[in-house]
DNA sequence: CGATTGACGTACG
DNA sequence: TCGTACGCCAATC
């Protein structure tokens, strides 16, 4: 993952933990219109298997980063839109997704592994 | 500076 | 199959 020294030096991230952070918006940035992928497969492909709740917590500061993270794009591994309520309103992220032709049902993706976008398989 | 808290995931009973 | 326990590690209290 190429770290493209973003220069937008937040502040909050001017540590190592920057990198990650950082890593972690470049994927989230590559998911293809459409794909989802889940917080697991993002850490599993920075290295970082265990560290899934990082992934979230990285986008929980993704909305004040530029450019901006489509976030709606991230799902937990059963598909369920639990991050939702980080999106303003209820049921936006859900219509982000369906916007992009994803169904989602009970705040969670249908078809999950026809839309899954997988970072290790599709960046290796 | 120790305790708590997550947009998670896996292991176990 | 479902509920509970715990690890992960930075941020916040």
């Amino acid at each position: 993952m190429s770290s493209s020294l973003n220069r937008y030096t937040y502040n909050m991230y001017s540590k190592n933990t920057y990198s990650f952070f950082d890593n972690v918006y470049a994927v989230v940035r590559l998911i293809p219109k459409g794909h989802v992928t889940s917080y697991g497969a993002i850490a599993a492909y920075l290295g970082s298997k265990g560290s899934s709740r990082m992934v979230g917590w990285a986008m929980n500061s993704a909305h004040s980063v530029q450019p901006a993270v489509p976030a709606h794009r991230v799902v937990n591994r059963n598909g369920l839109l639990t991050g939702q309520h980080h999106f303003g309103t209820p049921g936006m992220m859900q219509q982000l997704l369906e916007k992009e032709n994803i169904k989602v049902v009970e705040n969670k993706v249908q078809n999950l592994k026809m839309h899954f976008w997988d970072p290790v398989i599709a960046l290796a």
